[in-house]
DNA sequence: AAAGATTGATTGCTCAATCTTC
DNA sequence: GAAGATTGAGCAATCAATCTTT
């Protein structure tokens, strides 16, 4: 409800608060439309949802190819239930197998096949051709760089749990 | 979508290579987080979710408070029988109600109702608060600015050539 | 107690098919 | 036939509860 010091010398308080709900309306807008055409082309190529290619390719990207669920849910941004389930599907697709850790025998670990290995190559590429496509082709390569930097700051987790009264 | 070919510049775009999906991934985790956040807060404190909201919201700016299900769909990216199944739940809540065309008895258009703009106000304190303080704070008045004009850039509708009014 | 993983029940959304109206 | 809206079936992800291990 401050007002940020505008800069220009429109009506004050149209311009500052709109600037704020329209880039994070653009957000949310962009990011469901094209992330919804290619998940929509990964199925189509691959028989993979673009959450199970994420899943994946941390997995091809992780030493010794494999991570504890707990941090992978972590890192696709989902549930612990959320990841166990998915990681169901993919142990019955083949692409990875469940290996228990020999220190902490809570964890069994998400270890990628080399079946899934070579599904997270072939099906990398359409999802870099879609990335160029849908995503990058938009802006120019310091542009991305900007963009990589800003989305970067952004809070990934609710760390801070402060509540909106 | 075939295959785009061999680089033939594999070392010296490595470097390259790397931007592209690292921007493309920190947007992609940006936006599940915050998005899980605010979502949460808006369930919590009005019991309302984001995709709630973001409908009450559109139908609060259009003229006469009142769209068709179909540019409904289309304004939050949503498909038809998704829109129809959200649109039910806010019409029991009385948050919406349900008004046939007269000019084309095909469409019912979803009206808001003074309930509804009511829980759209004191719902959008908190929204805009969270948008505030989950992204917005993260970046300066200028950045959002220049979020908001690469964020616009991007297809909303990849690969359909038109989009009729 | 706490952390990691899992399961049961529920919700929300999608696809495909259908109905009505243009 | 095409467009708008809806319904049934199915899938994916969530919450809450539970089990095992630390």
């Amino acid at each position: 409800m401050v007002d940020h010091g505008s800069t220009s010398t429109k009506t004050a308080t149209q311009s500052s608060q709109a600037v704020v709900p329209e880039a994070w309306k653009h957000f949310v807008r962009a990011h469901a439309a094209v992330t919804r055409q290619m998940d929509a082309d990964l199925i189509a190529l691959h028989a993979l949802t673009l959450r199970d290619y994420e899943v994946l390719l941390r997995l091809s990207q992780a030493p010794d190819r494999r991570l504890r669920p707990v941090d992978l849910a972590e890192g696709v941004v989902l549930t612990q239930s959320g990841i166990t389930r998915l990681l169901a599907g993919l142990e019955t697709a083949g692409w990875i197998e469940r290996v228990s850790c020999s220190a902490d025998r809570r964890v069994s670990y998400a270890q990628l096949t080399d079946s899934g290995q070579a599904k997270v190559r072939s099906a990398g590429k359409t999802h870099l051709e879609g990335i160029r496509m849908l995503f990058a082709d938009n802006f120019s390569e310091a542009e991305l760089e900007t963009l990589g930097t800003l989305m970067e700051r952004l809070p990934v987790r609710p760390g801070d749990p402060e509540c909106l009264a």
